[in-house]
DNA sequence: ATGTGC
């Protein structure tokens, strides 16, 4: 059997900064066994073994750790009855927490979501680390009004997007048949192929019911009605057919273009984009960005950021757009790695998938309050 | 990414 290695087709300019390390990965990826293709998106960065923000085409062959741990992380676009111009401070105070066990009933709300794990009601419903928000937006600027409308979306009233995943759900399916998999991967038709697509997908349902209760619970706390817009995973494997058969599509932070307009986050203190995927998607294998993309790593954001007050990094500010945004995140080192300057530019990212024919514009967003953490039981120094 | 790792 031959192992040629698989085609990188990429959708950043020169005007994107890509890390070597990112290319290193990349690289090694195209030599996995069955990788046919693979496309990368601006926002790529290094990850743990592969990169992030690219998506990985394979013949018969599964991966369980091109997806990693955080299987079915995702965005959760929502409206709320939330006026645009709310006096943030005050709503913060009335979101409180959301970090601890759900009061409701977890049971009952995962079994209503086809995601029942007796073991996980109690981190359902929570945020988690790293990346992960639940953010309040306003419109910025609208360029397709007919779309807009037609989620009803209202320049009046503020949206909310949560970045969230299937927690220590994920992590565990990944423990379980990672290692059996290493890099030879797993034969998807065989037993325990077939066992971690059914795991998958149950750590997808799961990731989809947690972000729908992270909405629910800011929803809960700030007294305000909210309705899902869209909601779209970036982690996760599908299967694709071409005049060769199944295709197995490994997404790593990277976006689905093939099921309607997707919203692409930016930083804390960037816009964050509505898009529409245009063209056919054979290149860039049905996928967009699904997001910035981190710039510097999290340990050099420690030391790169260790001078910025609290104060400076709770409140992200850009007049030239108008945005002043509050941070709710109660961990220093994690409002470091966090900081906007360790991410790319969206707008470049947003610019590059333009020009190779990605996408349209439909409306940008800026935040206006976004919660990490209440708590500050991990922060290392200070 | 992770009720975090030695």
């Amino acid at each position: 059997m031959t192992n040629t290695p698989a085609r990188v087709d990429s959708f950043y300019s020169s005007k994107t900064w890509v890390s070597p390390d990112a290319i290193t990965q990349l690289r090694n990826a195209t030599q996995l066994p069955g990788m046919e293709r693979i496309a990368a998106m601006p926002d790529i960065h290094p990850g743990a073994g592969s990169p992030g923000g690219a998506v990985f085409a394979s013949r018969h062959i599964l991966h369980p750790k091109l997806i990693g741990g955080d299987i079915g992380c995702g965005m959760q676009l929502c409206r709320t009855s939330i006026d645009s111009r709310v006096n943030v401070r005050r709503l913060a105070e009335s979101l409180g927490s959301i970090d601890d066990v759900w009061e409701g009933n977890a049971r009952d709300f995962l079994k209503s979501h086809d995601a029942s794990l007796p073991d996980y009601e109690r981190v359902v419903g929570t945020i988690g680390g790293g990346n992960h928000f639940a953010e309040l937006q306003v419109i910025h600027e609208i360029h397709d009004a007919k779309s807009c409308c037609e989620l009803g979306l209202d320049p009046k009233k503020a949206v909310l997007l949560v970045h969230s995943g299937s927690r220590s759900y994920g992590q565990s399916v990944l423990q379980h048949y990672g290692s059996a998999a290493d890099r030879n991967g797993i034969e998807a038709t065989s037993e325990i192929g077939q066992a971690y697509l059914a795991d998958h997908q149950r750590a997808v349902r799961f990731a989809f019911a947690n972000r729908c209760l992270i909405s629910h619970r800011f929803a809960e706390q700030t007294e305000c009605d909210i309705e899902r817009v869209l909601d779209l995973c970036h982690n996760f494997v599908s299967e694709h057919f071409d005049d060769q058969g199944p295709l197995w599509l490994h997404r790593k932070g990277a976006a689905p273009a093939d099921q309607g307009l997707v919203v692409i986050p930016g930083s804390r203190s960037s816009l964050s984009y509505l898009v529409r995927p245009i063209g056919n998607g054979v290149a860039n294998l049905y996928s967009l960005a699904h997001g910035a993309g981190r710039k510097v790593s999290r340990s050099q954001s420690d030391e790169k950021f260790g001078q910025l007050s609290v104060e400076e990094l709770r409140r992200p500010r850009d007049k030239s757009i108008g945005l002043d945004n509050l941070v709710i995140c109660e961990q220093r080192n994690l409002l470091r790695q966090e900081h906007g300057k360790a991410y790319k530019d969206i707008d470049r990212v947003i610019e590059d998938m333009k020009s190779f024919g990605l996408l349209e514009v439909v409306a940008s967003f800026r935040p206006i309050l976004t919660y990490k953490t209440r708590s500050d039981c991990d922060d290392g120094d200070g």
